[in-house]
DNA sequence: CGACTTGTTGACCAATTGGTCAACGGCAGT
DNA sequence: ACTGCCGTTGACCAATTGGTCAACAAGTCG
């Protein structure tokens, strides 16, 4: 009773184990430049972790240092390898396929530091981002695009092929978006995902291969 | 000849008149914050705008009332009230009405400044972000949302609207993220945007109904 | 209990930040 | 050309930033 502090969690305040307090500094580090910016200051992210700033940087030489291991942590390792095997198995139907990726997909990704790095990361121009969203294109939106074509009984001319390249985005931006509202501009969206998925992705495989075939219609305008 | 730098344009270095002066500094805090944040430093500013930073105090008192100025000149009046009676116009088919006013909204958003700001002032969190989208909200989705329930033939339950409320926000963020994917990841994107919007509408107005007809299909997997 | 290792800290530094102010100097009006 | 208004500036200030370092103390080994 002498020490009633020692209730609130973590109220420890020395000596870690090196590994432990390193583990402790990146995934506090994760959440703070998460919630602020990479412009947050040392000093604040050390108050928060309750240590002193100067511990960070026997940890991390600089603050850049740190911001890598963060990105690193984030993104990194963030693709579950079986999504390839998924959004390859042509035994079952696309919708399905498109379903349970976009499902699981979402899943792991709609969590604030996720999106709201991404975010910071792209506005600040670092490459990651680039890198990250070329994976994307290659694993997914070309792969869906090929099969749109198909499905939609086009050939693949050059022009064509890029509206169901637009397309596929589409699909993969709309889902994004839905993280987006939620944790960048702080709006309620839809409590639902796998609802608001099966949704989208309907939507997208009874109407992308219309409006592929539709083409010259409605879109040339006067 | 004595004076050849004169030539690049505005090397006048004082004694504006005041309104004038003070619009190149509303002017060109937009391009310097669009670009580098809200974090950007007063003195980078003046520099780029060839000015003393001491000058930037002299026109507003302090760097939130010129960050606030720049929130107003970029967002405010930027709804066209065209685009009101535009999608009220219930003669016009959906299609057509859908179709004018994204490629009109995407033409007046589609630009550096608007989109960066909109969202870097979307991590900062302020409330002028979910004004504007409120404002969206009120003005295109709600009312597409029930056009699109109509179009379905579905009457208005509770579910079935928030389904359509979904549906008409991704019809939205599909379009919003193809500039998000350049003005924010910086990556090539479609370059003919007006294709790019009628294939989303005919998309979404193929694909919409025919989803929400099907609620509680391949939805609801096991 | 004392000594040694090493995780941790408070004090300190130089650079940068938002913001102030007295002084400078264009540019009328006469 | 002189004068005076006022747009403009350089020098300055306090607070904050990333980063350093000698000193402190928690735990362990004898």
């Amino acid at each position: 009773m002498s020490e009633a502090k020692a209730e609130t969690a973590k109220p420890k305040r020395k000596r870690l184990d090196p590994g432990q307090r390193e583990e402790e500094i990146v995934e506090g580090a994760s959440l703070y430049f998460s919630e602020v910016g990479f412009g947050g200051s040392m000093r604040d992210l050390a108050a928060r972790l309750g240590i002193s700033h100067a511990l960070l940087f026997r940890y991390f030489p600089t603050k850049e240092a740190l911001v890598d291991r963060v990105y690193d942590r984030i993104f990194l390792s963030r693709w579950d390898p079986a999504w390839d095997a998924l959004l390859d198995e042509h035994g079952l139907p696309l919708a399905e396929r498109l379903v349970r990726f976009y499902r699981d997909y979402l899943n792991a990704i709609d969590r604030p530091e996720w999106v709201r790095t991404f975010v910071y990361a792209g506005l600040a121009g670092v490459n990651i981002n680039q890198r990250y969203l070329n994976l994307i294109k290659r694993k997914v939106i070309t792969p869906v695009a090929v099969e749109l074509l198909r499905l939609a009984g086009r050939r693949d001319e050059k022009a064509v092929c890029d509206e169901a390249m637009e397309l596929s985005w589409g699909l993969h931006g709309e889902i994004f978006y839905l993280a987006i509202r939620r944790w960048v501009y702080g709006i309620k969206v839809c409590p639902d995902l796998d609802e608001f998925v099966g949704l989208t992705v309907t939507k997208f495989l009874e109407g992308a291969p219309a409006a592929l075939r539709e083409k010259g219609g409605r879109m040339r305008a006067p």
